[in-house]
DNA sequence: GGTAACCCTCACGCATACGTGAGGGTCAGG
DNA sequence: CCTGACCCTCACGTATGCGTGAGGGTTACC
């Protein structure tokens, strides 16, 4: 099972990602508005896809090498020239992809779509993929989720090494601090941090000298 | 920032996981009680490390090899002999690799821990690293939960799919179906799947003969 | 002392998803 | 015509986290 991507820090995409094609999709088009295809419909350079799906060009023109993404056409210079379709594909592929499917993956999917001898049986298709990664997902949550609370307690627990402890105590007495609420365990987010490092908390040295 | 692990498909660690230092790892070490410290802990080999912790031996070598770890003796025969304390730093490291952190992430916080004047002082550095985590670790659950949702949107919609639409119907008229709930647009995870591929939906073919 | 099950130390391999030039056209406006 | 802003096609580079032998000891038990 492939990683779950990270959400960057930087903002991933212009603000509106909610409907399919929206007019940020044009805003951003017209200042490149020079070519339309015969339904009049915009057509957009490489640079602009990268702009509304918050992709790389690099991304994009891979994504084509991988053949997940073809322009709808190329300029007489060779330009490569976009329709809206190729909007919702981008995203559609960033979204797979941070649901922690490879670009292969992707591929993958979109051969059995195609490759679907009627509608309703790629359909079923599809299902039987999102429906798996709805259940992988909820269980990522979940570990996610796990972890926050993880985190949540650790934090509270390094909370009363600021109130309570000597500031002048060095670290490595921290594995005899009594200044905890014994009730419950140190979390393991705190444990790991002093030892592994081969010195044992109890007694040490004499063994390696 | 890295990208947050997958959880495996597999067991990742023997069940109980909860408390720091449990009863399973003496049942695993126990087919391999031979070498104890001066403490008289039992000390594990890196098979049993392995084990108890879901990770592979390689993996625990490898953390050797970045510093993340280090065995607390060495039988006669060179055999890594671990404490009790390696177990909690593996899980740590698992833990924190969960999170998304990278190795070099991790040393980076070993050496600050380390290298802290005063254990106030350590503390409230992990504090902040921790807290760090812990809003970008929620800001990951909603990405995921928001993206769960369109799974579950789009599930939906493919459902309709397999009730309303004509079993002999070709997957490329797809984009023409008017067999669906027209007040709310087509959830992106469908969108994406027709389209991209250069053949615009209207009007196609010649541009590029 | 034979054997199975481990463990040790190199050290190269790998898969992913682009990054990053190099070297060179293209487009639109002034 | 010039210029700035884009875009094109190679094609090698990169970072991560181990995987995977190769070649060879070590332990413990029978």
């Amino acid at each position: 099972m492939r990683p779950i991507r990270h959400l960057p820090v930087a903002p991933p995409a212009p603000a509106s990602c909610t409907s399919a094609v929206d007019d940020s999709v044009l805003a951003f088009a017209d200042e490149a508005i020079d070519v339309r295809d015969d339904a009049g419909e915009a057509l957009l350079q490489v640079g602009d896809i990268a702009k509304v799906s918050g992709k790389t060009v690099r991304a994009i023109h891979h994504y084509e090498e991988v053949g997940l993404l073809q322009p709808h056409a190329r300029s007489k210079g060779r330009y490569r020239l976009y329709d809206q379709a190729a909007v919702n594909r981008v995203r559609w592929i960033g979204k797979l992809h941070d649901l922690g499917l490879s670009l292969s993956q992707i591929q993958e999917i979109v051969r059995t779509w195609e490759a679907a001898p009627s509608a309703p049986d790629a359909m079923s298709r599809m299902r039987a993929v999102y429906q798996q990664k709805l259940e992988e997902t909820r269980a990522q949550i979940a570990h996610l989720a796990s972890l926050e609370r993880e985190l949540e307690a650790s934090i509270g627990y390094l909370d009363d090494c600021d109130t309570v402890c000597d500031p002048a105590e060095l670290v490595r007495a921290c594995t005899n601090c009594n200044h905890h609420d014994k009730s419950r365990p140190e979390p393991e987010l705190v444990s790991g941090l002093h030892g592994g490092n081969g010195r044992a908390a109890a007694v040490r040295a004499r063994v390696t000298p």
